[in-house]
DNA sequence: ATTATGACTGCAG
DNA sequence: TCTGCAGCCATAA
């Protein structure tokens, strides 16, 4: 399927998110090479294979609900909190502490937090 | 080829 | 901190 490559990037980049983290829409777009190709991701997540963990993915804003929940897009708190992902009382996560990143060359170790 | 919509993002109020 | 408007890209009709 070379039409969909862009989509078939996106699920192998959500499949290799760990659980316990989360990416926003931007992040899986800006690894791919283009941030502004967010929606375009959003529109992979919206086919939502079973391979991949689209609960891990929430927007910028580090919430789910953006617009409307549709169909199994409710449970995806309900997944993220099952991983062990905490969510604030307006529903948000903290993506400085949940937020994944690539691994860079070398060794990408836990970045102290001066406060916590 | 053109128009409309969308599980988004960033800036301004 | 939250809400609203405009911009960008891809897919569907």
């Amino acid at each position: 399927m070379a039409t969909n490559g862009f989509f078939q990037s996106v699920y192998k980049l959500v499949r290799q998110v760990p659980a316990g983290c989360v990416v926003t829409y931007g992040q899986i777009a800006a690894m791919l090479g283009d941030p502004r190709q967010a929606r375009v991701v959003g529109w992979a997540m919206r086919d939502c294979p079973a391979e991949v963990p689209w609960h891990r993915v929430v927007n910028s804003k580090g919430q789910v609900s953006t617009r409307n929940l549709t169909g199994g897009f409710n449970q995806q708190r309900a997944l993220l909190e099952d991983e062990g992902v905490e969510f604030s009382a307006s529903g948000k996560i903290d993506l400085r502490r949940y937020g994944w990143q690539q691994p860079r060359g070398g060794s990408i170790q836990d970045e102290g937090r001066d406060d916590e």
